[in-house]
Formats: structure tokens, C-alpha cells, sequence
DNA sequence: GTATGTTTTAAACTGTCGTATGAAACATAT
DNA sequence: ATATGTTTCATACGACAGTTTAAAACATAC
């Protein structure tokens, strides 16, 4: 029996095949969304068989969500390592505007790179919609856990913060960036004669003062 | 010659082909999205044939794109009006919370109501993504009118706001409002233990409080 | 009535999709 | 070499998509 074979290279185009379609159908779905997507283009570019898709992963549906796994832990990860960064930095008590810009870049990074995960974005907002993985997984697997060190995060950088109105809070942040993102999408599609070009950076620092405002609004005692 | 046959009657059922069309279009378009609704359920719904859609729009994409006008004016028209009565109501200087209230209400407006825009959001955000509509068409008719309105509005309802801010302000409040819909719709789909029920109405009041907070962060002269 | 233009219909056409199959190619162990 | 298990390959299958077509049904004008 050969349990995996593992000659993998240097290259990327020697990697096994499994890791070649995953990657491949990442792309293809985030460009051209799940049925936009087929079969056969994704093992066109990872170069090799249609049936390789069935053989490896059972279905095309199967493989889209192993997509998604991959994709989901990458960002738990991201933000939870982030949150802990800027909190162990500075001894546990950041202060509201380290933190925010923290999560917040961590928050958007997999969207800016160019390398890889440029097409992350048209992933999430299409399962947003068209949901194939159940929605249980993406809130057990993301939203709880970085709702729940976000918000310890957000109660030591901002004391007196009311406590129930957190989640609330931390929406308002997210929801903030996911639209940027969305925006500065649109601004690159778009024939924009009269809008100005869209910095993305500016608009996460903007974020961050916005949103310490809008958070500091919530703490009952209101001096830092 | 039969120009338009106009026979209309009371009910929606005897409504000109066309618009039995466009309003199965928009249910299934926003159900199943642009791929997942066939002509052929589409015609089914509307009652008539396979052949009608390409007989009076030419394609599905034509129709698709009918649909799509259809809303945006409508979004456009009651964003508008909003930010016009609120200004009227108050002698052109509103208190900024009831500017932003009344904004929110417009905005998210099509998506609470159960009748007949509970597709809607699912249709906006799909088209964010799959981008079959020209985002130019989305930027001329729904984005600058709005932006133009609401930025006129801040200015009077905060003075001495930073002007160059104001797009981004703006797109702050926006990406919170989108988000609480896809948070809510989110809620309704997962089967959610511990996470309490969202309260839409209550969201919005802590949009308005949070982003006042964050919009006076941008004033010169702090004071009100 | 006939003639003319419009709308509706059922059926066919062309293409692509996801999946299944069985043989070839390959690697490994005896 | 032979045998065994794994991976690749070209090809075929059935289903369903959007669109087209030509005839039928209908309305209106002369």
C-alpha cells in the first residue's frame, strides 16, 4: 500500500494533488462562486483529472467545504493570535485604539496581500449568501471564539464597558471592515472619474478612531 | 397593432406578463440565485411560458438586470426621501441621532418587512458578489445620490465635521447596518443555543448611538 | 369574411454540468 | 516476475441549463 506518497518538492506545481485541487478550487470558487465553478476547470488548473476531484474528496460539494475548512481555522487563528499579541504587548491592558487596530488588521490582512488570498473576500461574501457550509460551522468555528476573546480583550482595554451591549459592539467594528473591503472592490471595478482612490490602510485607521469613539460611548465610567 | 394589452385587473394575478415575470424573477433570483433559478421556474412561477422571458427580455441576463433596476430606484427613492423629511421636520438642522435614525430606517427598511423585499438582502448581497450588473450602474443610481444627500445632511446636523471625512463616515454607517441584517439572517438560520435572539429594532438604535459617537469624533468644534 | 400583427405554446436544439466506469499506468512487496 | 493496491486517464452517461423555432391561438383592422 502506498499511505501518501509525499514526494513533495520545492515548487508549488509538485505538491500532491489533493493540496493542488484545494487550491486550485479556493480560486476558481472565490472568482467564479460554486456553481460558477466547475469541475472541470478546477482540475484543469490544478492539472490533472476530472475524476480526481470524485476520487479524492467524493463529490464536488465535499470539496468546497474542505475549502472552507482550511480557510475558516486560517482566520480564527489570525484574529485570536492578534488579540493575544497587542494584549501580552502591553501587559494585559492595551490601550482601546492598540487593540482595535490590532483586530483589525488582523481582521482584514487576508484581504490585501496580493499573493494568495485575494479572492478570500469573494468567498466569504458568496457563502455569506449562498451557504453550502452550515451556518453552525462558521459560528462555532470563528464567530464564538473570537467574539469571546474580543470581547474579554475589549472589557480590560475599555473598562466599564457595559457588558451585554459587547457583542453588539464588536458587530459594529466587523461590520465596519467587511464594508471597506467591500468598497475598495467596487472602487477597482468601477470607472470612478470624480471618487478619489480608495486607500485601504486610511480607511482601517479611520475605522479605529470612529469605532473608539463609538465604543468609549458605551463605558459607564467615561474617563480613560 | 396591439401596443400594450393593459387589461389589468384587481388581483396580482392577472398583471401583464412582463411584470408576473419580473416579480417571480425577483422571489427566485434572491431564493436560489442567479444560476440556482432556472427560466424555467421562473416562467412556471409567473404562469406562462418557457419561452416568454426570452420573448420579452431577450435573455435571462436582460431580465436579471430589469429586476435589479426595479430595486435600485426604489432604495434609492426611500433613502432619499428619508434624509429630505427628516431635514424638512427639523428646519433643516436635525439633532444628528434623529438624521442617523431616520437614514437607518430607510436603509434597512426593504429588508424587515416579511411581505414581499424579504429577498432583497439576499439578492443585494449576491449581486455584490456575482457582479452581473455593472457596479457603475449601482454607483451612478444608488451610491451617489446617497452619499450626496446624507453628506449634505451630516454637514448641517454636525457642524464643523471634516469635510473630506464625511464618504467614509458615511460608509461606516452603511457597513454596520449591512452586517446587522446578515447578523440577524444568520441568527435565523443557525440553530443557536446560547446566543440570545437579535433584536433588529434594538441594533439599529445602537447603530445610531455608536456612530453619533464616532461621527462627533470628526468635529472641530467639539461642542454641540 | 380575410388579412395582419402580436402573443402563447410545445417541442427540439445545443451545450455544459457532476458523476461513474473500466482500463491503463504506476509503485511496492513478495 | 508476479501479484496487489493505488492513482491517473479518456470516455460515457444522464440530467438540466438557456435559447430557438415553427405552428397555434388570439386580437384587431379592413
Amino acid at each position: 500500500m502506498a499511505i501518501s506518497g509525499q514526494k513533495q518538492g520545492i515548487s508549488g506545481s509538485d505538491k500532491p494533488v489533493q493540496d493542488r485541487l484545494l487550491d486550485a478550487a479556493e480560486q476558481l470558487f472565490a472568482e467564479n462562486g460554486f456553481e460558477g465553478a466547475s469541475v472541470r476547470d478546477i482540475a484543469a488548473t490544478a492539472g490533472c483529472n476530472i475524476a480526481a476531484v470524485n476520487y479524492y474528496f467524493g463529490s464536488k460539494d465535499k470539496l468546497y467545504t474542505e475549502v472552507w475548512r482550511r480557510q475558516l481555522v486560517q482566520m480564527r487563528d489570525a484574529r485570536l493570535q492578534a488579540i493575544e499579541q497587542v494584549m501580552s504587548e502591553n501587559n494585559g491592558k492595551p490601550s482601546l485604539e492598540d487593540l482595535l487596530k490590532s483586530f483589525a488588521n488582523a481582521f482584514i490582512g487576508p484581504f490585501v496581500d496580493e499573493s494568495r488570498s485575494r479572492w478570500l473576500m469573494r468567498l466569504m461574501a458568496r457563502e455569506m449568501v449562498d451557504q453550502h457550509v452550515h451556518v453552525n460551522v462558521f459560528v462555532e468555528e470563528v464567530i464564538k471564539p473570537t467574539m469571546s476573546a474580543m470581547g474579554g480583550a475589549l472589557m480590560k482595554a475599555c473598562p466599564g464597558l457595559e457588558e451585554p451591549k459587547i457583542p453588539l459592539l464588536i458587530f459594529f467594528l466587523a461590520g465596519q471592515l467587511v464594508h471597506i473591503v467591500h468598497i475598495k472592490a467596487m472602487y477597482e471595478q468601477a470607472e470612478m472619474a470624480e471618487m478619489p482612490a480608495f486607500d485601504l490602510t486610511d480607511a482601517v485607521d479611520n475605522v479605529v478612531k470612529f469605532s473608539a469613539a463609538g465604543i468609549r460611548s458605551y463605558a459607564k465610567g467615561k474617563t480613560e
